[in-house]
DNA sequence: AACATCGGACTTTCAATTTT
DNA sequence: AAATTGAAAGTCCGATGTTA
């Protein structure tokens, strides 16, 4: 088996189609726990990526969810831990009532949802934690999930404020002088301010690399392996960049970057759970065989050929299915970033 | 109410490093 | 040369304090 490895620059989302190498639903499943890096204090309408769960770097507005590019309908799913994963407060015009994209997770006091949801739209199962299936529904009427409602986003600044904002952190635009010079008949000092000049700085080397915003982890299960809760052991995944399993070409060279086989005993020399605690990993059981039949290595495959939730084959009660195919984009797994 | 400050949450840039 | 990736530097929201 090949894998490949690759990460979305810097790219909306909505220019991303699913590819037809990657087999649906996709074969990788994400735990995230422990998400300490996302403070309650963190705006729950900002597009910070560390709000999208699943997303593999805190830090990057632009990158995407595990590197991979995934399209609505193939998205992995993510284990939330409710506790700490879930907004504490809601947000204007998020639901409250039971999505029907979320699952029930084999793991305790998870839920189930799949990668890139905003964590806001998780508002609907903050504290007390609550069974979803039977989370009560204050306002049923208004459901930013299911109808896609925009979440708002902070503001785009201006490429270089005048230094009369920047001084005092308000918001400038692009005329000079601008409009808070302007009004405050400051237009004889509102000039454009310069940039400074980075200082220069060495980088360390690679090994201790921060796992951030979405403590992550990849689990496998073999199909019809039964109950599958995994042992938590190193990690196998590595920031900023995922693998995904390539049993054919990819078509569009253009998402593709081959690299060898990056597999566990690379990426194990790089993480293990007691260098980073907090870091729970679930990946005990990554696939070995390289049949192409092992494209679904998670869902495994119903008695009709379907594909099965992971939650079904845990035994967990499934709220909801996700939709099948690649039409779902404008569906309700819709990013609320607008800029997607 | 209008304005000044400012902590800090996002965002954008850019250059060091790694890949191709 | 191009892609990654760490993190410096930038924008500005929103809370708080001051002034009128
Ligand atoms: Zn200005
Ligand atoms: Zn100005």
């Amino acid at each position: 088996m090949r894998w490949t490895t690759r990460r979305i620059h810097e790219r909306p989302l909505d220019l991303w189609h699913h590819h037809p190498s990657i087999p649906l639903p996709t074969p990788i499943v994400i735990l995230m726990d422990s998400p300490q890096s996302l403070p309650p204090s963190t705006p729950l309408g900002s597009a910070h990526s560390s709000n999208y769960l699943g997303s593999s770097d805190g830090a990057r507005a632009h990158e995407d969810v595990m590197g991979l590019p995934w399209c609505h309908a193939c998205r992995p799913y993510v284990h939330v831990l409710l506790s700490q994963g879930t907004p504490s407060t809601s947000i204007a015009g998020a639901s409250t009532a039971a999505p029907t994209w979320a699952f029930s997770s084999p793991f305790p006091d998870y839920i189930c949802v799949p990668a890139l949801v905003h964590r806001s739209q998780l508002a609907v199962f903050a504290t007390p934690v609550m069974n979803p299936t039977t989370a009560a529904s204050p306002n049923p009427s208004i459901d930013s999930v299911s109808s896609g409602s925009p979440i708002q986003r902070r503001a785009k600044g201006v490429k270089i404020a005048c230094t009369n904002c920047r001084t005092a952190n308000k918001k400038c635009d692009e005329g000079r002088p601008c409009g808070r010079c302007m009004k405050l008949g400051m237009d004889d000092s509102c000039v454009s301010a310069q940039r400074k000049q980075r200082i220069r700085r060495v980088k360390q080397t690679t090994t201790a690399i921060t796992v951030s915003a979405t403590q992550v982890a990849v689990e496998t299960p073999i199909p019809g392996d039964g109950p599958s809760v995994s042992i938590p052991a190193s990690v196998h995944i590595k920031a900023g960049a995922s693998y995904v399993s390539e049993t054919q070409e990819m078509a569009d060279a253009s998402y593709s970057s081959p690299v060898g086989s990056p597999l566990l005993a690379d990426l194990d020399s790089h993480f293990t759970a007691a260098q980073y605690p907090g870091y729970s990993v679930y990946a005990n059981n990554w696939p070995t065989q390289t049949s192409t039949e092992h494209h679904y290595p998670h869902w495994g495959h119903g008695s009709d050929g379907t594909h099965q939730h992971p939650a079904a084959q845990f035994g967990g009660s499934v709220v909801g299915m996700p939709p099948d195919g690649c039409g779902g984009a404008g569906g309700m797994f819709q990013s609320p970033r607008q800029q997607f």
